[in-house]
RNA sequence: GGCCCGGUAGUUCAGUUGGUUAGAACGCCAGCCUGUCACGCUGGAGGUCGACGGUUCGAGCCCGUUUCGGGUCGCCA
C-alpha cells in the first residue's frame, strides 16, 4: 500500500518553517503526530526530530489528496509537497505556529498500526512498556532531545580535548580477563577452546601503554562493561570519557577536568560553572557529610559527640566509645512536624537496614526537649549535646553510635540524604567538588585485612613510600574523584611507573611474583623501557548527561538501556543459544539454565 | 542473595467491610462536522483483574507461591 518517495526531495525539516517562508513551495517528510478531521477541512500535524508543522487540506485540494489525508492515522509516515501559508488562526504553542502548509501532493510512505502508547512529551506510560517498544519511546520529543543533547556533549568533549592536543585512540574490546575488582563479562574463544576474552571494565591498562608508547595525551569515549547488579545510576555497559596524560601531576589533571566541565556546560546548555571546584580531603567529607561522594546542595552536616557524651551513663554511647568507635549526629532543621515518633521509628528501621544497631534522637518541641535517651543524662550533659548539635526549637537530632567510626559516619551520611529528600531541602543547582587524599587501603571487616581502595596501578603519595609496609592506615593515594550533586562523576589517579614500586604494590595486594607477572607482566615489562610519569581520569558520560538534564535514571539518557535484572526488554537479551553454538565453543551450561 | 514498593481495558487510573453484569478518562473504530491545534457532537468495540494454588456459599479485594517491573543493601579494585 505504501507509496514510493521517488522524485521527492526534502527542502525543510518540520520545525524550521517561519512566517518569512510564506509563499514558498516546500517538501517535508515526517510522522503524523495528530490528524484533525473537521469534515470538509482536515489538519495534520507532521512531526520530525526538529518539531511539528501543520498541514491543511480543504475543498480546494485535489480530491485524491483530500481523501488520502482523511485516511491518515497517527504515526503514518508522510512525504508532502505544498505551499507555505500564513495561518488565519495562529498558535503560540509551537515554533511554526504562524504558518501552515497547504498540501498539493501527499504520499503515504508508511502506514502504522495504533501504537501501544501515544508518542507525546511527558508520556505517563510505564517504563516497561516504553522499553519494550523503545523505538517508539525514542520517537517522543523529550527522549529524542535527551539523545541529541548527549550527542552535543560528546561532540563538545571531542572538541575540547582535540583543542588541547589529545588524540583519540581506540583500545580493544576483547581483552585479557584480570578479575581484580568488578566481575568481567567473558567472551568465549572459538579458536582457543576453553579460553576467554573479557570485555573491558575500563581501558585502564591500554591507555597507560599509550603513554609508554609516547602519545602523550590520550582520550577516548569508551564503552565499558561490568557484570555487577544495576542501580538507577549503574548500567552493565556504560560510556566513559577516558583520559590519560604524561608528564603531569594531579594539579594539571584537576585543572583539565574543571576546564572540561566548564566548557561542556557552556557549549551544550549555556550554563556557567564556576571553577576551580571546592576541594575536600577524603577524611573531611567523611566527617562532614558521611560520604565520599557528598551532596553539598544542602547542609545538615555531621557533628561529633564523642567527647561530649563519653562520661554519661548511657551504655550505648559508652560502649561504642570504649570499643574504639564514636558517637555522631545530624540536626534536621524545622523537622519536628515531619519527624513524628512514627516517622522517627521508620527512619530507625532505615538506619538498621544499613547496619546501624539503633538510632538515638532528640525532638525540640514547643513543650520542651523530648529524647530517646534523656533519662541517662544530666541536664548539663543534655544541654551540651544540644549545643554541639546546634539544635533549636523545631529541630530534630539523629544520633548514631558504633564501635566502628566509619560505620557511624556512613550511616549518618545515608540518613542525611534520606532526611533531606523527605524534608525537600535539596536546592537546585550543579555542585561540583573534588575529593582528594584518599586512603590507599581500607580495612575489610570480613577478612580482617587491609585491602586496596583503588586499582593496583594507583600511585601512593611520595611521603608514603617509606612506610608502605608499615601502618596501612597512614598511606594515602594520589587519587581524586569528581563529584556532582552526590554522584561520583569521575575517578582518577597518578599511576605507578616505577617497576619496583609496582612489584611492591602487587605483593602488598597479595599477588605472588609469578601471579603478578602472569596477569600484568606486559605492563611491568613495558615500564622497563622508559615509562613517562602519567595520570588520568575517566568521566562517566552517562551520569554527566543524566545530571545535566536532571534525569533520575540513566535509562533516560541511554538509547537502548537494560533493566534492573540486566536484560533488555526490546530484544530479550540475554537469551539462550543453540546447542551447536555452545558445542563449537566447547561450552556447557551447569545447573538449571535461567532464561 | 536480602529488604521495600508496584502489576485492573491499548494507556493512565478508580474499584467501599469479600457480594448481582468490574467503571472513568484518554486512545481506538464508525457516522456527522470548513479554521482546528487537548477540535466538537453521536454511537460502538475493547478486560484470562500478571500467573498458579488456597480460604470462602461467593475473591479484583484475604492467605501462600511464583513471575514481571521499580528502588535499595550486599556488590561495583
Amino acid at each position: 500500500m505504501a507509496e514510493f518517495m521517488t522524485g521527492m526531495k526534502r527542502t525543510h525539516y518540520c520545525g524550521e518553517l517561519r512566517i518569512s517562508d510564506v509563499g514558498k513551495t516546500v517538501t517535508l517528510f515526517g510522522w503524523v503526530a495528530k490528524q484533525r478531521d473537521l469534515g470538509q477541512l482536515i489538519f495534520i500535524d507532521l512531526r520530525d526530530r526538529t518539531g511539528v508543522t501543520q498541514l491543511s487540506f480543504d475543498d480546494t485540494s485535489e480530491k485524491s489528496v483530500f481523501e488520502k489525508a482523511a485516511k491518515c492515522r497517527s504515526e503514518f509516515v508522510l512525504g508532502i509537497t505544498g505551499t507555505v501559508l500564513e495561518r488565519s488562526a495562529k498558535s503560540k504553542k509551537i515554533a511554526t505556529g504562524d504558518i501552515e502548509v497547504k498540501v498539493s501532493e501527499l504520499r503515504i510512505l508508511g502506514e502504522s498500526e495504533t501504537p501501544p502508547f501515544e508518542i507525546t512529551e511527558n508520556c505517563k506510560t510505564g517504563e516497561a512498556t516504553r522499553l519494550q517498544y523503545r523505538y517508539l519511546d525514542l520517537r517522543r520529543p523529550d527522549l529524542q532531545q535527551n539523545i541529541i543533547l548527549r550527542h552535543k556533549i560528546a561532540k563538545a568533549t571531542r572538541d575540547y580535548f582535540d583543542e588541547r592536543g589529545f588524540i583519540e585512540i581506540e583500545t580493544p574490546m576483547l581483552i585479557k580477563s584480570t578479575p581484580e575488582g568488578a566481575r568481567d563479562f567473558l567472551v568465549p574463544s572459538r579458536i582457543h577452546k576453553g579460553s576467554f576474552y573479557a570485555l573491558p571494565q575500563s581501558p585502564q591498562i591500554y591507555k597507560q601503554l599509550c603513554m609508554v608508547a609516547g602519545f602523550d595525551k590520550y582520550m577516548q569515549i569508551a564503552r565499558c562493561f561490568r557484570d555487577e547488579d544495576l542501580r538507577a545510576d549503574r548500567q552493565p555497559e556504560f560510556t566513559q570519557i577516558d583520559i590519560e596524560m604524561s608528564f603531569v601531576d594531579m594539579e594539571d589533571i584537576l585543572e583539565l577536568g574543571e576546564g572540561f566541565i566548564k566548557y561542556v556546560f557552556k557549549k551544550s546548555l549555556d550554563i556557567d560553572i564556576p571553577t576551580p571546584f571546592p576541594r575536600y580531603t577524603y577524611n573531611e567529607v567523611m566527617e562532614r557529610f558521611g560520604s565520599d561522594k557528598p551532596d553539598t546542595r544542602f547542609g545538615m552536616e555531621l557533628f561529633n559527640l564523642t567527647d561530649v557524651v563519653k562520661d554519661t551513663d548511657f551504655v550505648v554511647f559508652k560502649s561504642a566509645i570504649e570499643g574504639g568507635g564514636s558517637v555522631r549526629g545530624i540536626t534536621a532543621k524545622n523537622a519536628v512536624k515531619t519527624y513524628s515518633r512514627k516517622e522517627i521509628d521508620k527512619l530507625t528501621e532505615t538506619a538498621k537496614g544499613i547496619g546501624a544497631k539503633g538510632m538515638a534522637w532528640i525532638r525540640m518541641t514547643d513543650d520542651g526537649v523530648a529524647s530517646s535517651f534523656g533519662k541517662f543524662m544530666t541536664d548539663e550533659q543534655m544541654n551540651a549535646v544540644i549545643e554541639r548539635a546546634g539544635a533549636q526549637k523545631g529541630d530534630v537530632v539523629f544520633i548514631i553510635a558504633d564501635t566502628n567510626d566509619t560505620s557511624v559516619m556512613s550511616i549518618l551520611g545515608a540518613l542525611r540524604l534520606e532526611a533531606a529528600r523527605k524534608l525537600d531541602i535539596i536546592k537546585d543547582g550543579f555542585n561540583f567538588l573534588w575529593v582528594v587524599e584518599f586512603p590507599f587501603f581500607e580495612f575489610d571487616k570480613e577478612s580482617g585485612e587491609w585491602v586496596a581502595m583503588h586499582h593496583p596501578f594507583t600511585s601512593p603519595t611520595d611521603e608514603a613510600l617509606d612506610h608502605l609496609e608499615g601502618d596501612k592506615s597512614k598511606v594515602y593515594a594520589k587519587a581524586y574523584d569528581m563529584v556532582l550533586n552526590g554522584i561520583e562523576l569521575s575517578s582518577g589517579s597518578i599511576r605507578i611507573t616505577n617497576p619496583d614500586l609496582q612489584k611492591r604494590m602487587f605483593s602488598m595486594l597479595g599477588l605472588s611474583d609469578e601471579e603478578a607477572y602472569r596477569k600484568f607482566g606486559f605492563l611491568t615489562d613495558a615500564f622497563k623501557y622508559g615509562a613517562p610519569p602519567h595520570g588520568g581520569m575517566g568521566i562517566g558520560l552517562d551520569r554527566l548527561v543524566m545530571q545535566m538534564i536532571k534525569a533520575s535514571t540513566l535509562r533516560d539518557v541511554v538509547a537502548f538501556p537494560k533493566v534492573q535484572n540486566a536484560s533488555e526488554l526490546m530484544t530479550n537479551a540475554p537469551s539462550m543459544v543453540d546447542e551447536s553454538q555452545l558445542a563449537e565453543l566447547g561450552i556447557g551450561v551447569i545447573g538449571e539454565a535461567k532464561q
